[in-house]
DNA sequence: AGCTCTTCCTGAAAGC
DNA sequence: TGCTTTCAGGAAGAGC
């Protein structure tokens, strides 16, 4: 699924054919993912690209009006969210169609930008050039750029569960659930401990795992599980390198230890109990302390 | 504030 | 074999 690694990567490759390309017509197939399909069908012919960029799982076409410019007609945003199984590849009028697309945007150079996405959980919708900002505020922080001091902030005073809000994109935007578990494990951080329960060292320790996870697997092209690939059609590699997600009941690579399974925060989490320490509940605790007294 | 549950959707895998 | 059920999950919303 396209997390943070894997729109990188797409981004990356979108980059290279993109900009200065003329969006020249747009059909449609099923639209209930389309946040204002007319809108986009009407509107976007005509706009040229000048950049593709990323804001956290987003990716953001920006474009303005093509070259006999319309008077009063603002820059805007194609945003494209992937959900679970989106891709957005370039090819030619002629190439075979993947099942499941729908979206076909024709291009000026004899190529076109098609969105396939067989569960139709990602999202697409214009942005004006003046919404970007609201747009990105009600995002989180950009998990390669944040800095210590300010991870510690979002994460050490909340009372939510670390994984919880590993996965919350007003927190962080761009962690899903891969890059959760697999940077809990390098910091050896149970998913389920309080955030404002965690050390510094710990904070530390995870500030640093996320960034160096993300960094890793955008290295690799991102890591495809089952539907994910790049622009140009490519798997990515990174899911030969998962420690912990996926490995249910494999050996822990460090300590050998049997890989396990739970639901936190609603969502399967994978971990190894011996490196990533159970924290003691509420109702163990209490126990404990009568037991003592 | 933060948790759980539900909804959206399809295909793979498990169950019968 | 072939059908039905279950599950996976990003994000948003409801309700507790």
């Amino acid at each position: 699924m396209p997390e943070l690694p894997e729109v990188e990567t797409v981004v990356r490759g979108l980059r290279a054919s993109l900009p200065g390309r003329t969006f020249l017509d747009v059909r449609l197939g099923k639209t209930d993912f389309i946040d204002d399909p007319i809108a986009l069908a009407e509107r976007l012919p005509g706009y040229r690209v000048t950049g593709v960029t990323r804001l956290g799982k987003f990716i953001c076409i920006g474009l303005t009006p093509g070259a006999p410019a319309a008077p009063c007609v603002d820059s805007l945003y194609l945003v494209i969210h992937l959900g679970m199984t989106g891709q957005l590849t370039v090819r030619h009028p002629g190439d075979q169609v993947a099942p499941h697309t729908h979206c076909f945007f024709a291009l000026d150079n004899d190529c076109e930008l098609r969105y396939t996405d067989i569960r139709r959980f990602g999202r697409i919708l214009i942005v004006p050039q003046s919404g970007i900002a609201v747009f990105q505020d009600r995002l989180g922080a950009e998990p390669l750029e944040i800095t210590l001091e300010e991870f510690c902030a979002r994460f050490g005073s909340r009372r939510a569960r670390v994984k919880a809000l590993l996965l919350d994109q007003s927190v962080l935007r761009g962690v899903g659930n891969i890059y959760a578990d697999e940077s809990l494990f390098r910091a050896r951080i149970h998913p389920a401990r309080i955030a404002a329960s965690l050390e510094q060292p710990q904070l530390a320790a995870l500030h640093r795992a996320v960034r160096e996870v993300l960094t890793a697997a955008i290295r690799l092209r991102g890591s495809s599980i089952s539907d994910y690939v790049d622009s140009d059609g490519n798997r990515g590699e990174f899911q030969l390198r998962h420690r912990v997600y996926q490995r249910e009941a494999k050996p822990c690579v460090r300590c050998k230890e049997k890989i396990r399974r739970v639901i936190v925060a609603g969502r399967s989490s994978h971990f190894c109990p011996r490196c990533q320490p159970a924290p003691r509940s509420g109702k163990a605790r209490s126990k404990s302390m009568q037991k003592v007294r």
